[in-house]
DNA sequence: CACACATTTCATTTCAGAATGAAGTATGTG
DNA sequence: CACATACTTCATTCTGAAATGAAATGTGTG
C-alpha cells in the first residue's frame, strides 16, 4: 500500500543520524560512510548500516572508487525533501556560527519552480528595496510601481491572482538563510527568464546558470550585479 | 543548535502514525482526533500523544468547536514537506485522496447570519486568494486592495470597525471542514447578497438558493462559479 | 442533572531498532 | 606477503518512545 511506503520512506529519514548525514549531503558532494558517521556523530559500524538502509530504499546511491565508497543521492527529489524539511525548522534569529559557512552550493539553483540561491536571494532583496513589492504577513503585495514594473517586464499579474497558489511570499533560502522569492510571481518570473535566454537550466540539476546576457539585462532591470 | 532542530522535526514527521495522519490533512481539511486515530490505526490516547507533540512543534494548529478539536496544518510549508517526502515514494499509481462525500448538507446555507457550507467555503478561499483579506492570528485584516474591492461592493467597513463583534475571522465549516468567513463583514456580505437578490433565504429553513443573477454576478466579482 | 461522547493525562508495559564489540571482506602499500 | 585501512556483517545488548488501560476533564444533550 501507498501509505506504508510514505511511513517508511519517512521513518527512514526521521532518524537523527540518518537526517545529519543526509543534511551534509546538501553540497551535492559524494562523501565517504567514515567522513559521514563522524558527521552523525556514531560510529563507522552504525553508520555502514544506516547507510545501507538508505541506499536500499533508493535514497542514495554510491559509487565504489578502490577502497572507498562515496554516497550521493540517488535522486534529485531527495534534496527537495531534505530542503522542505529543514524549511519546518523554528524560525530563529541569526545566531551566524561561522561553521556552516563552508558548504557551497550552486550559486544560483532552483526550488521547485523559482529561483533560489545567493542569485534568488539577491534579486527578492532588489524587488523590495525598489518598492516593487512589499512584505505584509508572510505575503507579498504587488505596489503600483511593481504592477508598471512586471507588465513591462512582460508578466500578466492578473492571471496570476486568479490561480489558488499565493502570488508572492518569502521562502527562507537553506543555504542563504536569508528569504527568495516564492509563489506563483517567482514562478512565471524564472519561466521568463529562461525565455529570454537570461538563465537556462543545467539537464538533471538543480543548477541554473546565468548568461551574459542574462547578467547585463538583470543589471539594467534591477541595478544588482549577478 | 539548528541541526539538532532538524533532526528533531524529521524525527517527528517519520514515525508511522503521525505521517499517516499528516498525509490525511493534506486535502487542506481539518480532523478531530478520532478520525485521525482510525486513519493511523492506532488508539485516541495515541494519536491525541502523537498530535500534541505535532502542535508543540508548530507542525499542526488546533481549532476547538465545543466538543470536538479539529487540527489541521499550522503553516503552509508543512504541506511541502509531505509533498515533497510523497514524492520519495517509489513510483506508483495516482492516489485518489478520500473525499468525504457522505456529508451531504446543503450546498449553501446559514451558520447564524454569514454563508455557509461549499458556498460559504468557496466565498472565503477566493477573498484570500485575491488578497482581499489575510489572516493574522484566528483574525481576518482587510487589505489595501480589500478596502475597494468592498467598498465598490457597496460595503461600508468604516461603520462595521465600530461594531464590538469581530470584523472578519474564520470560522471552521462543519461540513466541509475548511473554514468560512465569519464576523460583522460576513453578516453584511450576506445582507448585500440577499438585497441584490443574488440569494435568498429559504423560509423556515438555514438552506439558502443561489439565483442565476447571483450566479453570474459572484463569478464576475470573485472568478469562482457556486 | 445525569449521561454520553470527545479528548487528554498518567502510570506502566512493551518492543523495534539503534548502538556496540568482535570478526570478516576487500583493497591498497611497503 | 604482511600489514594497514576502509568498510561491512553478525550477534547481542540496551533504550527511547510508542502503545495501552484506567481515570480525569470538558462539553454538549435529553
Amino acid at each position: 500500500m501507498e501509505l506504508e511506503s510514505l511511513a517508511s520512506i519517512a521513518g527512514l529519514i526521521g532518524e537523527p543520524a540518518r537526517i545529519k548525514m543526509l543534511w551534509a549531503m546538501m553540497d551535492g558532494k559524494a562523501y565517504t560512510a567514515t567522513e559521514l558517521s563522524i558527521v552523525a556523530g556514531v560510529s563507522p559500524q552504525s553508520a555502514s548500516m544506516h547507510l545501507g538502509k538508505m541506499v536500499s530504499a533508493d535514497l542514495l546511491k554510491v559509487s565504489n572508487q578502490g577502497r572507498h565508497r562515496y554516497f550521493s543521492y540517488a535522486r534529485e527529489e531527495v534534496a527537495y525533501a531534505i530542503e522542505a524539511l529543514s524549511n519546518l525548522t523554528p524560525v530563529q534569529k541569526q545566531v551566524t556560527i561561522p561553521v556552516h559557512k563552508d558548504v557551497p552550493f550552486e550559486y544560483c539553483r532552483t526550488c521547485y519552480d523559482h529561483i533560489a540561491g545567493r542569485a534568488g536571494v539577491l534579486i527578492n532583496d532588489r524587488l523590495l528595496a525598489l518598492e516593487y513589492l512589499t512584505e505584509k504577513n508572510q505575503r507579498y503585495e504587488m505596489t503600483a510601481k511593481g504592477e508598471v514594473f512586471f507588465k513591462d517586464f512582460g508578466i500578466d499579474t492578473d492571471k496570476l491572482f486568479k490561480l489558488k497558489r499565493p502570488f508572492a511570499r518569502p521562502c527562507l533560502d537553506w543555504s542563504e538563510r536569508r528569504p527568495h522569492l516564492a509563489g506563483s510571481l517567482a514562478m512565471v518570473f524564472l519561466k521568463k527568464m529562461i525565455a529570454e535566454d537570461w538563465m537556462r537550466k543545467i539537464h538533471d540539476s538543480r543548477t541554473l546558470s546565468i548568461t551574459s546576457k542574462g547578467q547585463s539585462s538583470i543589471y539594467d532591470l534591477l541595478g544588482v550585479k549577478i
